[in-house]
DNA sequence: GCCAACGTTGGC
DNA sequence: GCCAACGTTGGC
């Protein structure tokens, strides 16, 4: 069992529409990031937890959990040609990006980004490195404890 | 809206 | 394979 951090921005899905999709479960469709496709793709596995981040918002943070409730699959929105997530380059018999689905867990108290920096027992943590950009990286078992333990206790 | 940091593209 | 140019992310 592994554990992750999942940005979204909230406009686009955030965790009040997880909770109120139906079955509570939404497809992350939309990254476009080869590192980030193969956290997703290669190294999740069914059941595994993630943090629900919103990113992008006058006040980033963590928002709440969610569980990784599916295999992986072709991303849909890369093959259609009005979608902003178009690729133009990614053949349907060979897709480019994959996704999964998500599942409500919990809406947590939130935590914001300047607080998470302010925990040296965080200061690992690949989103808060310098220049960061990844939209899914991974969380180590201590992070995860002490955030859910101890920050939203 | 600004800008630093980063990933990708494409010419050579 | 190099690297400059460009587009995007995302905090502030």
């Amino acid at each position: 069992m592994n554990f992750w951090l999942m940005k979204s921005e909230p406009d686009e899905a955030s965790i009040d529409d997880l909770a109120a999709a139906p079955r509570q479960t939404l497809p992350w469709t939309g990254v476009r990031n080869y590192q980030a496709r193969n956290f997703m793709r290669d190294a999740m596995q069914v059941g595994d937890r993630a943090f629900f981040y919103h990113s992008g918002c006058a006040e980033p943070g963590i928002a709440g959990i969610c569980e990784v409730c599916s295999e992986p699959y072709p991303d849909p929105t890369q093959f259609v040609a009005v979608d902003p997530y178009f690729d133009p380059k990614s053949l349907p018999d060979q897709p480019r990006w994959w996704l999964r689905d998500v599942l409500f867990v919990a809406k947590t108290r939130f935590v914001p980004l300047a607080e998470l920096r302010r925990h040296p027992e965080l200061a690992t943590m690949p989103l808060l490195a310098r220049g960061n950009r990844l939209s899914i990286t991974p969380v180590s078992a201590a992070e995860w404890q002490f955030i859910t333990g101890t920050l939203m206790a």
